[in-house]
Parts: C-alpha cells; sequence; structure tokens
RNA sequence: GGGCGGUUAGCUCAGUCUGGCUAGAGCGCUCGCCUCACACGCGAGAGGUCACAGGUUCAAGUCCCGUACCGCCCACCA
C-alpha cells in the first residue's frame, strides 16, 4: 500500500479521529459466536455517575484496558461491557442540590412539573414520582460526560454492551434475584434494631459504616441500690437514662458479685432495673458496670438480644427524642422526661447532664475523650440505633457453613496483588451480621413484594405476595399483585406494597448476571460467564466484592470471576488521599486537554498493581514525550520506501542483533501481562525502545541512507521492529499506535497479533553486537561531550580495547560504529575496555 | 487494640518474592550540541551511609527480629 507518512506528525486531534474510527469499524466490538474458553471477560465497575469525575476515575479503568487491549490482541475476544451506577442515595442527594427539590412520598404527581432550570431556593417538595424522573433526567446528564471522557481515554468498551443499576433490565435482574434469595430462604425479612441515619432515614448496613473520632464525654452517673447506696457508672450518652433496661459487669468481676440478682433504681427517673452479668462488660472500663440502654450502641443490642432485655426506645427515626412521655416512667419521671421530649441527642445530652448535677447524681465534671463514633459514611450526624422491619440476605455471619464457603471462594480467587486477599477474609471473618439490604429511600430497584392486610388491619409481614417472574420488574407501589384491585391497597382485607428499595450494592453485586444477561439469554450468559476478571478499588472489596462473591455462590455455586485485580488509591499532588471533602480533587479532562490522553493513560499505567499514586504531571510529561517519539522514530523507519519487505532481506549483525535484544522485550512484556502487571509490561517495552532509538538507530542510519542489500537490511529490521513496537505499546498508548499503524498497515493494530519471539526468532542473532558497539559509540559521545564538541564532529581513529570476546562483537559492527561515531578506521587490542579517540579540535 | 501496605537521588518511582559486579530510570539541576525521524529534540555530567537499630550469611536495599514515621482497613461508642 501506499504510505502516508506526514512531514511533521502530531498528536493533537488523534483522540476524536480515531474514536470515531473505532466506533464506524466496530474494533471493539464484542464477537458472541465463540466459545468461552475463546472469550476474555471484563466484569467492569460502574461508575456512580452521580459523584464528580476525579483522577481516580481514570487510573484504574485505563489499567483495566490495557489487559482488554492485551488479551484481545493475544487472540482473545474480550467482552468488556460499561455500566454507570445511577441508583441509591448519592444521585438523591446530587438532585436534591441540584435542583434544589425534596422528596415528599405523601405528594400527589404532578404530570406538568419539569426540571427547573437553576435551583430552587427555598428548596421545594415534590412526589416520589417527579422525583424519581427528575433522578433519571440528571444520571443521563452525567452519564454522557462519562462516556465522553472514557472514549476520550481510548477505554476499548463495546459500548453496545452498556447498562445503568436503574434500567429496567438491571432492576429485573435484581428483582429477580431477590426473589430466588427468598424461595430458598437466604433473604428474610426481620424486626430489628438496626443502625439509623436520622438525617436520610434509612437503615444502613455493616459495610456502609465508618467510624469518626468525635469528642465526646464520661459522666459518672449514681444508679441507687434498695438500700439507698449509689453504685457509679460511667457514660458517655447520659441522656439514655430513660431507655435504660439493665446495669451490667463481667460475671468474673468481684467487686459486684453481690449485686447480680438484685435490682436499682435510676437517678430522676426512678425507674427499676436488674443487675445482670455478661462477659462483655469490661472490668477494666469505667466503673466495672455499664448501664444497658435500647439502644445507645451496638453492644447494647448484644446484651439486649443475649439477656432477653426488654425495649425501652426514646429516639425516633427522626433522630429526636419521642414528645409523649414513655409508658414506663411514673408521673414524677415523665416530669424529668418532658425536659427531654423533642430535643436531639447532643441537645438532651447536656440537659440530663445539668439535671444530674442538681439532683446530685453526678459525680464531679464529666471527663473529656475522643472516641470512636459510628456514622454512615455518607453522613453527617451519629447514626442511632432503633427498632424496625428490614430484608436481609444471608451473608455467613450467623451461619458458620457459609462463611467457611465464602472464605474458601476468597481462598480460590486470584488476588491481583495477592495480600489484597486478606481484606476479604478479614471482612468476612469480621461479619457480625447478616447483609442489610432495604433502604428507606426512593431512587432505587424496589423491593418486589406485597403483604396481606387481614381484616383487622394487621400487616402479615411473614407471608409476602410474590410478583410472577414475567412481571419484573415491579414497582409494589403502583402495580397491584395477582388476585387484588387497587381499590384494596392499604385497607383491612386488602395489600400494601413493600414501600423500601433495595441498597445498590443488592444490584450492582448482580454485575455479572446483569451484562451477561442470566435472566433471558443463556446463549450469551455461557460465553462469558464466570468471568475471567474483575477489576476494583480496594475501598469496595467488603462491599462490591464480597456482595459479588455471595450472589454467584448462593445462586450458581461458584466464584465469579477467577481473578480479582485491586487497583491502588489515588493520593493528590501532596500524596494525601483525594476526597471531595477535602476540596483536593483533580479531575481529569484539563489534564488530558494539556497533555493528552496518551499522557494521562501512561501515567495510570505508571501505578503498579495496587500501589498507591500520585497525579503526577511530571509523569504525564514523559508519556507525552513518549507518544511523540513513537511518531518521529515511526517516520523515521518506514521513510525509505514504500515496499514492505521480508524479512529474510535482514543480513546485517547490528539489525540481526536488535532483533535478538527485540525477542527478549517481547517475552519479558508478555510474561509481565500474564501476571496481570501492565506497569512491567510497559517498562520492559519501554526501556527497549529508547534504546532502539537512541543506539540501534544511530548506528543503522548511515546505512540506511545508502544502497544495496546492506541498506535494505536496515529498511526491513527498522520495518520489522517498528510493527513490533507499535503492537507492545498498543495496549498503553492505543491512539498514536494506531495512527502509525494507518500510515502503513491494513486494518487496526488493536486487533493485530500480539507479537511473539517466534515472528523473527530465525533472524535474530549476535545478541550483544548491539550492545557492544553501543557502548563503544557511548565512549565516543562521552568524549565529544567533554570537549564540547558536535556529536557530528570527526573522531578519526579509534583505539578500541577490550577482552577478545568483547573485540569480536565489535568487530561485527565495525561499519556501522565507525559511521555513527564519523571515525575514519578502527584499531583492536586486548586488555580492559577502553576506547581513544583522535578528536580533531577538542580545544573547541 | 488487631491487620495490610509503604519509607531507595531535590521530586516521582523501579529494584526486595528468587541475597551476588560499582544500587537504576525519568523529572529537575549543570554543561554542551540546530547531528538530513524528532529543538515537543540530542549527548554528557553531578547527585543516594537504600527510615533507624540488631541478627543470619563468604555476601543484605533484598532474608529474620524489633523500633519510628506515613497511608489504609478492621475493632463492642460503657
Amino acid at each position: 500500500m501506499t504510505r502516508n507518512v506526514p512531514d511533521k506528525p502530531t498528536l493533537d486531534g488523534l483522540e476524536t479521529k480515531w474514536d470515531e474510527r473505532w466506533e464506524e469499524d466496530g474494533t471493539y466490538r464484542f464477537d458472541r459466536s465463540k466459545t468461552r474458553d475463546e472469550v476474555f471477560s471484563i466484569d467492569t465497575p460502574p461508575p456512580t455517575v452521580s459523584g464528580s469525575l476525579h483522577m481516580g476515575s481514570v487510573f484504574g479503568y485505563v489499567q483495566t484496558d490495557t489487559h482488554a487491549r492485551y488479551r484481545r490482541m493475544s487472540g482473545k475476544e474480550v467482552f468488556y461491557p460499561m455500566g454507570w451506577d445511577d441508583n441509591g442515595l448519592p444521585t438523591e442527594r446530587r438532585v436534591q442540590n441540584y435542583y434544589g427539590v425534596s422528596c415528599d412520598p405523601s405528594l400527589p404527581y404532578d404530570s406538568e412539573f419539569s426540571a427547573p432550570e437553576a435551583a430552587h431556593d427555598p428548596v421545594i417538595s415534590i412526589s416520589r414520582r417527579n422525583f424519581i424522573e427528575l433522578c433519571h433526567l440528571l444520571t443521563q446528564e452525567d452519564e454522557k460526560v462519562f462516556e465522553e471522557l472514557w472514549r476520550t481515554l481510548g477505554l476499548s468498551v463495546d459500548w453496545n454492551h452498556s447498562y445503568a443499576t436503574i434500567d429496567e433490565h438491571s432492576q429485573r435482574t435484581s428483582q429477580k434475584m431477590f426473589l430466588r434469595n427468598l424461595a430458598r430462604g437466604e433473604a428474610y425479612s426481620q424486626e430489628a434494631p438496626v443502625l439509623w441515619d436520622v438525617d436520610f432515614q434509612t437503615a444502613v448496613a455493616q459495610a456502609e459504616l465508618e467510624d469518626r473520632e468525635k469528642g465526646g464525654a464520661y459522666h459518672k452517673v449514681a444508679f441507687h441500690k434498695t438500700d439507698g447506696e449509689p453504685i457509679y457508672i460511667e457514660t458517655s450518652r447520659p441522656e439514655l437514662i430513660c431507655s435504660c433496661v439493665a446495669l451490667v459487669a463481667n460475671p468474673e468481676d468481684e467487686r459486684y458479685q453481690s449485686l447480680f440478682g438484685s435490682t436499682v433504681t435510676s437517678p430522676l427517673f426512678d425507674v427499676e432495673v436488674p443487675v445482670v452479668a455478661h462477659e462483655l462488660a469490661d472490668p477494666e472500663k469505667g466503673t466495672g458496670v455499664a448501664m444497658i440502654c435500647t439502644f445507645g450502641d451496638t453492644t447494647d443490642v448484644t446484651w439486649w438480644r443475649e439477656l432477653a432485655l426488654p425495649t425501652r426506645a426514646v429516639i425516633q427515626r427522626d433522630g429526636r427524642f419521642q414528645t409523649e412521655s414513655p409508658e414506663w416512667l411514673s408521673d414524677d419521671a415523665a416530669a424529668v422526661y418532658s425536659e427531654l421530649a423533642g430535643l436531639f441527642p447532643n441537645q438532651a445530652r447536656r440537659k440530663m447532664a445539668e439535671l444530674l448535677a442538681e439532683s446530685g447524681d453526678l459525680d464531679g465534671e464529666p471527663e473529656q475523650i475522643m472516641h470512636p463514633v459510628k456514622f454512615y459514611e455518607k453522613g453527617d450526624r451519629p447514626l442511632e440505633i432503633v427498632t424496625s422491619r428490614q430484608w436481609y440476605i444471608r451473608n455467613g455471619a450467623r451461619d458458620s457453613g457459609l462463611r467457611t464457603e465464602l472464605l474458601e471462594k476468597g481462598e480460590e480467587l486470584h488476588w491481583v496483588p495477592g495480600f489484597m486477599s486478606v481484606r476479604y477474609r478479614h471482612w468476612v471473618e469480621g461479619l457480625n451480621g447478616d447483609w442489610l439490604i432495604s433502604r428507606q429511600r426512593f431512587f432505587g430497584v424496589g423491593v418486589p413484594l406485597w403483604y396481606p392486610i387481614n381484616d383487622s388491619g394487621d400487616v402479615d409481614y411473614d407471608h409476602p405476595v410474590v410478583p410472577d417472574d414475567e412481571l419484573l420488574p415491579i414497582d409494589p407501589s403502583s402495580h397491584v399483585p395477582a388476585g387484588y384491585q387497587e381499590s384494596q391497597r392499604d385497607q383491612p382485607g386488602g395489600f400494601i406494597g413493600d414501600p423500601d428499595i433495595m441498597d445498590t450494592w443488592a444490584t450492582s453485586s448482580l454485575t455479572p448476571q446483569i451484562v451477561g444477561h442470566w435472566d433471558d439469554d443463556a446463549d450469551l450468559w455461557n460465553r462469558v460467564f464466570p468471568m475471567d476478571i474483575r477489576p476494583q478499588g480496594p475501598d469496595i472489596i467488603r462491599t462490591w466484592l464480597f456482595a459479588t462473591t455471595v450472589r454467584a455462590h448462593l445462586e450458581h455455586g461458584v466464584l465469579p470471576w477467577g481473578t480479582a485485580t485491586i487497583n491502588g488509591w489515588i493520593l493528590d499532588p501532596d500524596r494525601k488521599k483525594m476526597s471531595k471533602s477535602w476540596g483536593n480533587v483533580v479531575t481529569p479532562m484539563p489534564l488530558i486537554e494539556e497533555f493528552g490522553s496518551e499522557a494521562v493513560r501512561y501515567w495510570a499505567c505508571n501505578g503498579r498493581p495496587g500501589v498507591d499514586t500520585a497525579v503526577d504531571t511530571g509523569v504525564m510529561k514523559i508519556g507525552r514525550r513518549l507518544a511523540i517519539k513513537i511518531l518521529n522514530g515511526a517516520r523515521f523507519a518506514i521513510g525509505f520506501t514504500d515496499a514492505d519487505i521480508d524479512p529474510s532481506a535482514i543480513t546485517q549483525p547490528l539489525d540481526r542483533s536488535m532483533l535478538a535484544g527485540l525477542a527478549e522485550t517481547v517475552s519479558q512484556a508478555t510474561g509481565a501481562f500474564e501476571d496481570y502487571d501492565y506497569a512491567r509490561a510497559l517498562e520492559a517495552a519501554e526501556r527497549s525502545f529508547w534504546a532502539w532509538t537512541d543506539d540501534y538507530v544511530e548506528l543503522v542510519k548511515t546505512r540506511a541512507y545508502g544502497e544495496g542489500p546492506a541498506a535494505t537490511s536496515a529498511h526491513a529490521a527498522l520495518q520489522l521492529a517498528l510493527s513490533v513496537y507499535l503492537r507492545l505499546f498498543a495496549p498503553f498508548l492505543p491512539f498514536v499506535t494506531e495512527e502509525v499503524w494507518s500510515w502503513w498497515r491494513e486494518g487496526s493494530v488493536h486487533r493485530a497479533i500480539w507479537p511473539v519471539a517466534d515472528e523473527f526468532a530465525n533472524i535474530a542473532s549476535d545478541p550483544g553486537a548491539l550492545e557492544a558497539a553501543s557502548k563503544v559509540l557511548g565512549s565516543v559521545r562521552r568524549a565529544k561531550s567533554d570537549a564540547k564538541v558536535s556529536m557530528r564532529a570527526e573522531v578519526g581513529r579509534l583505539k578500541v580495547t577490550g577482552s577478545a570476546d568483547e573485540v569480536e562483537l565489535i568487530r561485527r559492527g565495525a561499519d556501522d560504529l565507525l559511521a555513527a561515531a564519523r571515525a575514519t578506521d578502527i584499531v583492536y587490542s586486548e586488555g580492559e575496555f577502553s576506547v581513544e579517540s583522535e578528536l580533531a579540535n577538542s580545544s573547541n
């Protein structure tokens, strides 16, 4: 073919040009005629589209793309879908802020309502359905921005296989799997204390908790024995004394033996509570006696459950103390309680401290402390514990058999890097409850159930009404169960729809089933599942990775993938963890515009697997330089002739020696990729390529500009080497390699075959000859540099001293060496390696 | 409180699994060079007691023990 090598090659515009071409040509389209063993399938993480874009979004995805491209070139048919995680709280929160709205489920749907141009201020309330419409509207906009970024970065995903966790197919998959979990008894509902976010008004799961160090104070408070003597406890939550159901001490604690079995009365409220024994009570903490409240913390829940204590809750779901005086309080106590009614816990705490001080039940001043307090990871106020009915999926926390099976799955999974597996193991070993999947929110996949209401108006939660699979997905608040009429909704003798949605992880834990169309396309499913790799961040091992493992284990009895590749954290340029709340988020688009996609990809590929990496424009500059070097090197390598020369024309020693080194590079890069170490593969290719341009190209340049078989040998070797380098770099620098490939090759480099050393093994020889010539050339360059003369300066005769072996190797490339060094001739002697030259005007 | 990862040149990082010439790269810095692929370039140079302390070994950046600091994860908040 005629070559179309530009005079001034540039990186500008390559992203757009090739993104469009790849789309037109279907370069990355999945060919579903391939069988499972021919397919390499990737369970791509669906990014949270309602979050802001930052470099963390780029880092892992680019690394994964290198695997996709390597496997594709290695002959696999790559199944590489892309999804968006758009359901759940992050989207709701973004919609609230973006439009200035809040969801009030009691309002009727307003068909006239349209998205506000600007955020309402003050916030207006809208119906649930209007709110959900806004969620869909905004996530679609967000998804366009993400797709644009992925395309600009050159991710080789098949955009025909994209999904959103809120789309109909995802909802159907999620609901169908939930119903199967229900049918097998793996999903169940239970009325129990749960951790509750008072602002978001929803239950949260163990995996969504985080501890934050908060200031607090130990209050030393007197309860009273029957003889009137005080017994002191220490508490950081004196406001919960009205919720106290018992005092507890360690059964071994000698100080309190006589009290076990007796009762004491609480200060101010004068409620009689037992003193009980439990081994969780720590004699070292406080006075050794703790008060048990329903519920101040998760230990209270444990004590309450294991000691079968009564429930005396006062904190409501809005986080305030209930206004009615609790029925277990006497009239006098109710008068005290009225001081607390309607307050938030921190307000009630101050009030109680005052009251206790007045009554003389507070011993000394409260001691200020810092202690860890449980928060919802997205929340702003401490979690409270309220009792409510919730749905759970078994995860092994209460079933040692299942827990063992899931631990074994973690062992079976191939982790990259390996040390990440301990995070999984520790999480599974530390589980303290089944997976709470229901959320009291609006935008998400609904719990697909209704419950019968008996004639006296009681809801029968134990016998949910289940929809047929064909009807999924359903919204129980608008669909009517079989055998009922809409008029029977919420009526005695009728039904009630489950008002809750499932947590986003309950759906995203099914990404293999969603992308593989487990529920409606068994043919595709069997070609892609179990999937090959699950790439993801280390922070969501306990959530996404674990939950996906649970769902696949329960349904299919297998691991959902063979390998998990865990990327590192992105740190900001000052090596701090990037976080929206710290305001140090670096967004990718300006960097891409400044340095180019290849440069940003290069930076991402320089981060080792699993290693935390700082945003570093210096590294991006190196990547840009490499991409430009490829353009220019290619221009030289294929600029001599339009003909494709058969490799058999490669006869000259340095040409063959170069290929021997290249074969080694190919084998290093291939080995690294097989170990999922893209960074090492890039390093090998890069090191080799720079040596190629710096030494090999300089050594053969003069010969290449000549004529005859020796020149043809160089032309052929340059062509062959370029072809190999383009393919080695293609996974990392997809645009520039494709651009150069298009100058002289048909088709896409990304569908070209990954290089193997066998391609030129029969031509490669004289390993070491190129290295020896380079070493001599290096000495000459140093001499010229020391003499401060041009590299083009003539050096006269070269006197090379070296071992017999070295001399022999140097002799093979002597002609090229003389030309590159601009020397007249060369003489050899044996001894310690050295090079002398006759520099003409060394004074200049 | 438990665990994981890290600490190598001014900066960003390789090298540690599998111990072995004089510890590498790029950036930055210094000094040169417009050499017909590339000045968005090319060549050369300076720069490191490999966090600290002990141990194993003929030999330790690399293996073992401990300490400090940084980051992250987990933990029942009395």
